[in-house]
DNA sequence: GCGGATCAC
DNA sequence: TATGGTGATCCGC
């Protein structure tokens, strides 16, 4: 029943043993210093035994390692809190629970959709396999692409034990002579953009899941030119290889889901199909270990193991218990995962579904505060570059660092307004990690970062429309190339995102008003958040910490918002900033969520709980 | 709404 | 010597 390799934790069959005192156990921490990527292809012929020894290793001692260490024993606690509430269960009459799951399946089950063809696309060691084109030599050693951390290799790598999201230098231990070459991603986004162009073929409207992954619904394809779907598939990986010299493979299912599995199952350069009939889906997906699955990490795998479900079909067994040890969220995914149900709509990925931008980068050990604040400057001027790119600005702002023990902490304010400059972003960032360098006295970082969410577009169309007359169809004729003019109060998919967007411009518009009244200015360009006035006069801004007018250039504003942050009352004076200027009303709409078809549409990609 | 944790790539 | 960056979601509080 259990995978090899896996650690098996106190499951039942054990009852409920706990460790000797004093004694670790060092399987399920060497398990997961093994990393992520264990279930990607190209691992089978590897000693795992041996592999996890050497990176168990090349680790020990680090802080790195220790960091890893607490937090298998974290898990193992929680795993014993699950076991026990297990037994307890099994001691209670869960005639109820079973009828509550089995209507829930046999709901799910009236949702199923058999009609329709969907594949997951995923290039084989993409990265690595671009570097290979460039240099054909490569082609016969172990490589990898990236710098301290391994984004992808090749196959003659995987051999060692090599894969990516590890270390290079325990790569390096795995496999000496390991070639190691710098990431450059433009080069992949190239190869990416002809790929792609060959799959618009078979699917105009597909959907892109990461620059080597694609999601096509080839069901008005095969049915327009009469092939089945593998032969279209076979047909069209034939033609990314020859025209883009990529191999892909590709999975050929009911639905996303398990196309995704599916793509993985015949790597490298290979297909699946998983035939659109239930006996023969539920079939796959009785023996499928349930990691397999999109949504399942290291850690929901050990603690559905503990309880004995390594395999989708062995959920059903536990289908009484699931809800009251995992949540009801996990216990919907799960049985979803047992049916083998998944989502069938496969459309582009919108740019405006963004919800956060941040940027974030580790360093060696800082301790020193002028430096921190060096390095949150260089955030903050990132961030600024970002934001500009991707033409968003946030109403909320957080701080992540981690610690050099490799704890990370994050901490969160809302500006009075949306920022997006970088004098803004530090300004506001500052206090936050002062307030944490007063929490952790001689706190030293490893890393530093920043991130805007409840973002606001400042995309042409919505700032020209300021000061313009609220036209809503035209500015969505401008977002949304095939965009249809509707009369009536029919509410799609489409419409409702356009409506949200009209709101959100409508939410920008009454917090600019609000603001040019407060602060005398208008900002016009959307390029300001108040630092700059436009046309000749001088610049005029207002100090966000203690909201004090100022007319100055850049270098006294800054050295005047570090005076103010300097000083001892900076939260006090924040706080009340705050208070006097509230950021937007709680009421305010958010963006629609997605918009709901059918119980096999849930796009739930990550379910936790405790 | 905030902070921690998990997951995917 | 030494273990990434970006985006998202869920949960408990």
């Amino acid at each position: 029943m259990a995978t090899p390799g896996v650690p098996v934790d106190n499951n039942e069959d054990k009852k409920d043993q706990s460790e000797p005192a004093g004694e670790e156990d060092f399987e399920t921490l060497k398990y997961q210093l093994l990393g992520p990527s264990l279930t990607k292809a190209g691992q089978d012929a590897v000693d795992q035994q041996k592999v996890s020894e050497i990176i168990y290793n090349a680790s020990k001692g680090s802080k790195f390692f220790n960091h890893e260490q607490e937090r298998d024993r974290n898990l193992t606690v929680k795993i014993e809190r699950i076991l026990k509430a297990k037994a307890r269960l099994e001691k209670l009459d869960l005639s109820h629970d079973l009828r509550r799951a089995d209507e829930y399946l046999a709901e799910l089950e009236l949702s199923r959709d058999l009609s329709q063809f969907v594949i997951h696309v995923d290039c084989d060691a993409f990265f690595a396999a671009v570097e290979e084109l460039d240099r054909p030599e490569l082609k016969t050693v172990p490589m990898a692409v990236g710098k301290g951390v391994l984004t992808t290799c090749n196959y003659l790598a995987r051999k060692f034990g090599v894969r990516s999201g590890m270390a290079s230098f325990v790569a390096k231990k795995l496999c000496p002579h390991l070639v190691l070459l710098p990431q450059n991603y433009e080069k992949y986004t190239a190869k990416a953009t002809e790929i792609r162009a060959i799959m618009a073929e078979y699917d105009p409207l597909f959907e892109t899941a990461s620059v080597d992954e694609a999601y096509l619904n080839i069901t008005a394809y095969c049915d327009e030119n009469q092939v089945d779907p593998e032969e279209a598939v076979q047909n069209m990986r034939a033609r990314i290889l020859e025209e883009t010299k990529v191999s892909v493979s590709a999975g050929i299912a009911a639905n996303a889901k398990i196309a995704k599995i599916a793509s993985n199952q015949n790597k490298p350069n290979g297909q699946f199909c998983v035939v659109n009939k239930r006996e023969a889906i539920m079939e796959f997906m009785r023996t499928l270990p349930v990691r397999k699955v999109n949504g399942v990490g290291r850690v929901f795998e050990r603690e559905l193991g503990s309880i004995g479900v390594v395999t989708c079909g062995d959920i059903y067994p536990r289908r009484a218990m699931l809800t009251k040890l995992f949540g009801e969220k996990a216990f919907q995914f799960l049985a979803q995962c047992y049916l083998g149900l998944g989502r069938t709509n496969i459309q582009p990925i919108e740019a405006s579904e963004r919800k956060s931008v941040s940027t974030e980068t580790t360093f060696n050990e800082i301790g020193d505060k002028e430096e921190l604040r060096a390095k949150l400057r260089w955030a903050a001027e990132e961030m600024e570059k970002d934001l500009v790119r991707t033409q968003f600005k946030g109403r909320t702002l957080c701080l992540k660092v981690k610690l050099h023990t490799f704890e990370v902490l994050t901490r969160q304010t809302a500006p009075p307004r949306a920022v997006s400059q970088a004098n803004d972003l530090y300004a506001f960032a500052l206090p936050m990690l002062v307030k944490l360098e007063k929490e952790i006295p001689g706190m030293k970082l490893r890393l530093l970062g920043l991130r805007c969410s409840n973002l606001v577009s400042t995309k042409k169309a919505g700032i020209n429309f300021f000061g313009v007359t609220t036209q809503p169809r035209s500015s969505a004729a401008q977002t949304t190339e095939t965009s249809v003019q509707k009369d009536d109060h029919e509410i799609g998919p489409e419409e409702a995102f356009e409506s949200s967007a009209r709101q959100e411009v409508q939410d920008e518009m009454n917090d600019l008003e609000q603001l040019s009244q407060e602060a005398a200015h208008f900002p016009d360009t959307g390029e300001s958040s108040g630092a700059v006035n436009p046309g000749s006069s001088p610049a005029q801004w207002e100090c966000p910490i203690c909201g004090r007018p100022q007319v100055a250039d850049d270098r006294i504003f800054n050295d005047h918002v570090d005076f103010c942050l300097s000083r001892q009352t900076i939260r006090e004076v924040v706080e009340d900033t705050s208070q006097e200027e509230p950021s937007a009303p709680a009421s305010r709409k958010r963006k629609p969520s997605q918009p709901s078809t059918a119980n096999n549409d849930t796009r739930q990609k990550r379910l936790f709980f405790q």
